[in-house]
DNA sequence: AACCTATTTCGATGAACATCTATACGGAGG
DNA sequence: CCTCCGTATAGATGTTCATCGAAATAGGTT
């Protein structure tokens, strides 16, 4: 059920084929980086030096509607790759490290790409 | 317009933002990941001893139809996940182990993870 | 050339999604 | 208590997508 578990039980993609429910749970990951928008407000949140980011830093930096913004932090926020807290009137997120390591991790190459070996 | 390209020329999420054209770029890959369906194709691929694997056997692994299975594997082989080659009446798919690397190393952490080590 | 099998393309359909506007919620300050 | 500001939710809409069945293409065989 926890998405930060299934990812830590899949093996990388180069190791063995997933099961069915393993790529049910990661697939549910990469689909929310599939898209422009919210590949760009994780960049700008994992990339920030303090670790957060107000909602209006967010939006400010995009030509969309507040709702919008606020859609694709939900996404983010529901496959476990950003967590909300909120101090006052505003609303900070941050990015949750384990689970971008687990999906770096699943996409790891074995050793050397090139040889044959055997 | 190389998906490859755009993904060699994009930072890590951690060090600084994505501008607009790398995030669509960087975002078509991961859309292509978003579907079980291809994360399965993708791992049976990546983790095959030989490195090919025939579209028949691919087919035998699902319940789904034919057409639906080479749809996938057009949309992995857009993306320059996969390769294929014709052999006789088989085609081969393999996998571009580039293309997973830069993914990987996309998603990849600064430095230490949370606690341990050091 | 006719045929068989493996694979791809085409057309259609129902579900999922990104986006918007309007509205609701929650805390801060008068 | 009422209002303002920042954020979240609800409902609606047009687009994209996964999937299927049917038809077209391609390579090898007889």
């Amino acid at each position: 059920m926890e998405l930060l578990e299934i990812l830590e039980c899949s093996p990388p993609l180069t190791r063995e084929p997933l099961d069915a429910e393993q790529a049910a749970g990661v697939a549910r990951v990469f689909k929310a980086l599939g898209d422009p928008v919210r590949l760009r407000i994780l960049s700008i949140v994992a990339s920030r030096a303090g670790g957060e980011v107000c909602v209006c830093d967010i939006t400010d930096a995009f030509e969309l509607s507040q709702p919008t913004i606020s859609h694709h932090l939900k996404v983010l926020k529901e496959v476990g790759l950003l967590t909300s807290e909120r101090r006052a009137s505003w609303v900070y997120y941050r990015l949750v490290p384990e689970t971008l390591g687990e999906l770096s991790a699943l996409l790891t190459l074995p050793a050397t790409p090139p040889a044959v070996s055997l």
